[in-house]
DNA sequence: ATTTGAATTTAACACAAGTTAACACTTGAA
DNA sequence: TTCAAGTGTTAACTTGTGTTAAATTCAAAT
């Protein structure tokens, strides 16, 4: 069976939700449904046709797995994504937190050998501008290790790993400060009752509040190259 | 109303078949059909809904011809086209006899901004990889005066202006003799009855049959730098 | 002036991907 | 233990784009 943009679509956001929510490998409809900003009994019948092509497994009312053959076809197309990002940012010089929408049109069409010469452009870059690691040609996914700055241990030192949402307004705003993935800082407090939090920058110091530091993932220097 | 892909593709297409059959503006449906295809109901039923937006007139059995509002539609389009060529060509280094598919597919895609960075990065170039003009951004069609070289005069100098075809096959075979828009030659002879036709390039001469030398297009040095 | 064949249009249907509305399952609290 | 609330699935319809088969129109040749 040959896999249409759509069906690649519903396997790359569910690999990165099951990716996300560390723990058990299901992840729901509804789950999936949100992110492709789709009604729910679209996702239920596209996600029996992937099941009958062997891309998932589906326990009915407990969610959906990827199998191997899913798995790898979903970080095909994350690579694609992710790749095309890179060029729009390295290459064409798009700010980092503007390229999200294009990328997805873009990733959708371009054939591997264009895909290749991106990587190639962009410097053959291991993470995507907003810090996600990009899979290898082979389907392998490289782990980070990092952690939500809203759980770091005030005190110490780290670097923005990954800026992990798509809300224009918000990038714009962590790009304002300075926050953006590779940026080192000191961690110098975090107020009690999910209070603000107070960050030490190579010019200056920022604060911002508890939810918006939910969506910046630090990890320490060393941690930042990644393997 | 809002264009499809599709619907822009059609346009696109009636336009340049309309812009090469000169002499009467009225396209047939079948060459539609052909150039896209497609079937000739798949046209004729898209040609009705476009005729109902007011982008072409429709003489049944006779054939189309765009209006003002489609003219600048398919204008807009093949500049997409053309530009995502030149990108690919100038600065992602493909070959320029590679690129149509890659092209067509970004070209559906791509949002006036990317295209438009494109342009830049491409050095805002007049003509595509093909010698085919770039209309502006204003939506107005340069001129382009050239002839097709099985008709032109022995004995004078010219300029490769337009390879009018997307044949890979024919393209590769240009590329590897030095023909390619821009080459300058002289004319040596076009023997009687369809027969070959002599040409001297600037390192050595080649020899190409009538049918082939329709596909290209020559005119004067002078000519060749668009308006 | 008819006829006949090619070109064109109409009609009927296919299929992918979306929607809303109605029905089915699970589960926590009374 | 049961049942109301919330989730998940099925069914029926919509839209966009394609198909093939049948009918229609035009025009050229007898």
């Amino acid at each position: 069976m040959t896999l249409s943009n759509a069906m690649q679509e519903y396997l790359a956001e569910a690999y990165r939700l099951a990716y996300y929510q560390n723990g058990d490998p299901y992840v729901s409809t509804s789950a999936l449904a949100e992110v492709m900003a789709v009604s729910a009994p679209a996702v239920t019948r596209m996600v029996q046709r992937l099941k009958e092509g062997g891309y998932l497994e589906h326990e009915p009312y407990k969610g959906i797995c990827l199998t191997t053959a899913g798995e790898q076809e979903a970080l095909q197309s994350i690579r694609r994504h992710r790749l095309v990002e890179c060029f729009l940012v390295n290459v064409m010089r798009f700010g980092w937190h503007e390229v999200h929408d294009s990328a997805d049109e873009l990733g959708a069409v371009v054939s591997d050998t264009v895909v290749n010469r991106m990587d190639k452009m962009a410097g053959h870059p291991r993470r995507c501008p907003h810090g996600e690691p990009i899979p290898t040609q082979e389907g392998h996914m490289p782990r980070v290790t990092d952690s939500p700055l809203n759980e770091a241990d005030p005190g110490h030192a780290f670097v923005i790993s990954r800026v992990n949402t798509h809300d224009e307004e918000k990038l714009r705003y962590f790009d304002s400060l300075g926050l953006r993935p590779g940026t080192p800082f000191r961690l110098i407090s975090r107020a009690p009752f999910n209070g603000p939090i107070e960050l030490e920058l190579k010019n200056g110091a920022a604060v911002i509040g508890h939810e918006l530091a939910g969506a910046l993932r630090v990890c320490t220097e060393e941690d930042f190259v990644l393997a």
